[in-house]
DNA sequence: TCTGGGGTCCTAGGACCC
DNA sequence: TCTGGGGTCCTAGGACCC
């Protein structure tokens, strides 16, 4: 009994889905910045064309944007969140063991259809996704994830295979991981590709055929298992049902230096309000929070580093409870004099909140903190988000430390509500 | 002026226990 | 003063992914 997956990746997926209500864009260059318009995260074909790289900052390509007249965007998560979940939609009509993998891919478990026209079928899935959404996705279809991604990679490359591969048959696969550089393996990152190459490991076919010792001895049990799927061996499942995240991380970098204290607690506390939103999304409550701060690693400016961690007397998911602690994380490494440009607040050791312990020393009213977080999050499902916020969070409506969003398209599929407002 | 954010998994090494 | 070895738990850090 032979596994089969494919992997459905979405084509540039951040500049589709600005593409996709702008269709006279279609054709032209289109680039995707990081939050505040930072560095190029998504590039249309035409855009990586022109030679235009992931990651490349946005003020050293300006010349290049204008000579092209590339058109760009700031990141409008809300959009791409929503576009994502549409796909995955479209892909559970097909099966329902599907994996999300990430935003913009997901592996499907196509072993119940492996006597089917598998080329047929792949198309199939391509062609839907695209009549019901107007996304363009690669499809493909392997053994294991390892050289479903392969089979995928080399589908948006090759013209012939038009977005679509089957790599089932073994000689096609020695073919394919033969035209598969070493780090363009799933699983391998730039340290390992550089190892590898030394000795001569420059293919995924090369790859394949190194032997599990030597693979145990220089690299890791992780690097084993990549080797593993490359051969057909499946050493990675569909995970259907993610498990509950064990950490939850907020930050962002600054739209400007900040310096007081007031306005790094005011993103600090939002942060914080944010992880508790996650949390209580996914019903879990944090026995400890980490903050952290940093200066600019980029500025010519005094550097200064810190981070403070606080277990809590009572693992919580409230707003309120997780600001309080932010702030007194946040006094003990607050320095003045530094130009701050990032912080972050990270809640760990999460339990589910069925499972919370009460301290006897803690007076905090945690069943009335609950419903109050309940009130909370649905007024913000009724009004949107800051509706209702704790005061140290700000009360500014322009804060110095937001993002800059300059190139903002706007949130076509959601945001009802914020469209009504502004006209009224 | 301007360089993202949010995760996972694994390993090594120290502390501690018996 | 000498002085073993194995197990567990925790933490920090590295590598990777998208």
């Amino acid at each position: 009994m032979t596994s089969l997956f494919a992997l459905v990746d979405c084509n540039n997926f951040y500049a589709s889905c600005e593409r996709l209500f702008r269709p006279g864009l279609n054709g032209k260059p289109v680039v995707v910045l990081s939050n505040n318009d930072g560095c190029v995260i998504a590039r249309s074909q035409e855009a990586k064309d022109l030679g235009i790289k992931m990651g490349d900052p946005f003020f050293l390509i300006r010349e290049v944007i204008q000579q092209h007249n590339i058109h760009y965007f700031s990141s409008n998560y809300e959009l791409y969140g929503d576009m994502s979940t549409r796909v995955v939609d479209t892909l559970r009509t097909f099966t329902p063991h599907v994996e999300v993998h990430s935003v913009d891919e997901s592996f499907l478990d196509l072993g119940e259809f492996k006597f089917l026209d598998l080329e047929v079928y792949a198309r199939h899935i391509k062609d839907t996704v695209y009549q019901n959404l107007g996304l363009p996705v690669c499809v493909g279809v392997a053994p294991t994830k390892t050289l479903a991604k392969i089979a995928n990679r080399l589908a948006k490359k090759s013209k012939k295979a038009d977005g679509c591969l089957i790599l089932t048959d073994p000689y096609h696969i020695e073919e394919g991981l033969k035209r598969t550089a070493i780090e363009d393996v799933w699983g391998v990152g730039r340290q390992y590709a550089k190892f590898l190459s030394t000795y001569g490991i420059t293919t995924a076919y090369k790859l394949k055929h190194t032997t599990d010792a030597w693979i145990k001895k220089h690299c890791s049990v992780v690097m084993l298992r990549t080797v593993k799927e490359l051969r057909g061996e499946p050493c990675s499942d569909l995970e259907i049902n993610p498990a509950l995240k064990q950490n939850i991380c907020t930050s962002r970098s600054f739209g400007k230096p900040v310096e007081s204290f007031e306005e790094l607690l005011e993103a600090a506390s939002s942060y914080a309000a944010k992880c508790a939103f996650k949390l209580r999304k996914q019903k879990s409550c944090a026995k400890e929070i980490m903050v952290f701060v940093m200066t600019n690693r980029f500025a010519d400016t005094p550097q200064y580093t810190n981070s403070r961690k606080i277990v809590l007397p009572t693992a919580t998911n409230s707003d309120l409870e997780l600001i309080r602690y932010t702030k007194l994380a946040l006094e003990s490494i607050y320095k003045p004099g530094y130009q701050y440009k990032k912080t972050g607040v990270i809640v760990m050791d999460l339990i589910p909140d069925t499972n919370v312990q009460l301290n006897l020393l803690d007076s905090t009213d945690h069943g009335k903190q609950q419903s109050l977080m309940q009130f909370l999050d649905d007024l913000t499902a009724k009004f949107g988000k800051d509706t209702v916020k704790v005061a140290c969070q700000g009360t500014q409506q322009k804060k110095t430390w937001n993002l800059n969003r300059d190139y903002l398209s706007p949130c076509y599929t959601t945001r009802l509500l914020d469209i009504l407002t502004i006209q009224i």
